[in-house]
DNA sequence: CCGTATCCAACCCGATACTG
DNA sequence: CAGTATCGGGTTGGATACGG
């Protein structure tokens, strides 16, 4: 009995997910969102937020997400040049995203863990 | 005026930003779990529905994820035996995640173009 | 049909050194 | 301080061929 064959899925039109995949490519480009969403952060202050990023890769990651108008940067007049790098309102939409990808990513631990259902099924001794 | 400088971020104790890159990562990842959301699908289904991929990765890929408990493997008792993937409810909770980052990523693209706030600034001759 | 094994090219990122 | 240039290792993923 050999199952009939389903088609080919596609039933939205909308199945841009490569853009998904680009638009947050990059080891540390979440951790560079993530920490820019708490303020307008500049270049040393990214170097430190994330310890073992390097200054090529982070220059590379900002100017990327510049050009993708999800940061954008202003360089400030004073006496050692310094740089902000801020969010968009876009670039802030991109957020709860993160935090919902973080928040499953915390629950699938504590079902690794088996401290979840532990509870539904009332172990009961 | 060598302006102040500011604390490490680190405000919230949460940030595991590691967790988020690991949950999603792999090229076709998302692609994997946007098609699994249409419901269960085979294995040479998802080969067809993400054309490029090749049968290794894919293999790896759902091996991952199901470890990480985002979707289950079951095989049919099929004369040619063949295997459904299905999302875990915790893995379907994934999907307004990338919804909203596919979202943002169209906006983007609809900015890129000037086609948004051409209106606002009613360039106006 | 459902994968695994091997090989290999491309990419990504860190370390280091250097410029404005 | 805010980057750029170069190198070199590690990882990823595609092609191909093979096994259950």
């Amino acid at each position: 009995m050999p199952l009939k064959r389903r088609k080919n899925t596609a039933p939205h039109p909308s199945c841009p997910l490569a853009k998904c995949m680009g638009l947050l490519s990059g080891a540390w480009t979440p951790n560079i969102i993530w920490y820019l969403s708490q303020g307008p952060r500049r270049f040393s202050e990214l170097r430190a937020d994330i310890p073992t990023i390097s200054s090529k890769v982070l220059s590379t990651r900002l100017k990327e997400l510049e050009g993708r108008g999800i940061l954008n940067r202003q360089v400030m007049p004073t006496s050692p040049p310094s740089v902000e790098y801020a969010l968009t309102p876009l670039g802030g939409e991109l957020m709860p995203a993160i935090e919902a990808i973080v928040d499953v990513s915390h629950r699938l631990r504590l079902k690794a863990l088996g401290l979840c259902d532990e509870a539904e099924r009332a172990t009961a001794a």
